[in-house]
DNA sequence: ATATATGCAAACGATTTGCCACTAA
DNA sequence: TTAGTGGCAAATCGTTTGCATATAT
């Protein structure tokens, strides 16, 4: 088990991922962290990203797109995909635990459940 | 809108991605496809998988990993991923449409949405 | 003190694309 | 005939990594 520091760095990006709501990728992340720190790295950003996942901290998002997202909620919940702007929002809805159970009677062996809606959010569906 | 041409390769990709329930990568579809045509390209394969999915033959799918696999059925189904080996199959579980019509109380624009259980597979499991 | 993290740049792997020859319609 | 397609290789893009230096503990 390798002891994890609290660098300036961590602390930022921790930060700046836990203080959106809009689910950033990789590189917004970066943008931010340049505005605090100009001289850090995009791959100092992609390895505490890498070990704040690996540390719960936060989550890691593949819905379609060639990159990753990351949300500060690392608790399971569910979003909201725009098919157009790629856009991704969470939806009020809780947790469903019973649709696991659904999928254990069948032999599986599930230990959690990803649900995800695409659509038109409410930018993209008025223009 | 552009006419498609039913060529030789752009049948045997189809034909191997319907061919199969393992849900296959790009380079699994070539390997099998350079079986019967050995001077296919990659290139070829890609662009073929992809014009195939607009063409609602079969369907793209982005798990987690850095990879895209390619589903045969493109009609919605429920998917069960293993967390271990990768491996990805489909769940006997009818499509749940009363799910969209919870997020459109919420006033969101919902097409579809995407379920999928992660875990051990039967294989991983017992090793 | 020293193991872990940083900045930088080069490397990587999956996928896309430019080009010219080929072929399905 | 001709617009769409194939093969090939180079390019792209998000992400990872090697290395020498810096820093948290």
């Amino acid at each position: 088990m390798s002891k994890h520091r609290m660098t300036k760095q961590k602390k930022l990006i921790l930060d700046i991922v836990k203080g959106t709501k809009c689910h950033p990728t990789a590189d917004w992340v970066y943008q931010e962290a340049r505005k605090v720190m100009p001289k850090i790295s995009l791959g100092t950003v992609y390895r505490n990203l890498r070990l704040l996942v690996e540390m719960g901290e936060i989550m890691e998002l593949n819905y379609g797109s060639s990159y990753s997202r990351f949300d500060g909620n690392p608790e399971n919940h569910y979003h909201f995909v725009c098919v157009k702007c790629g856009e991704v929002s969470d939806i009020d809805m809780t947790d469903m635990p019973a649709l696991n159970s659904l999928v254990r009677d069948q032999g599986l062996d599930v230990l959690y459940h990803r649900l995800e809606f695409y659509g038109y959010c409410s930018k993209c569906k008025s223009e």
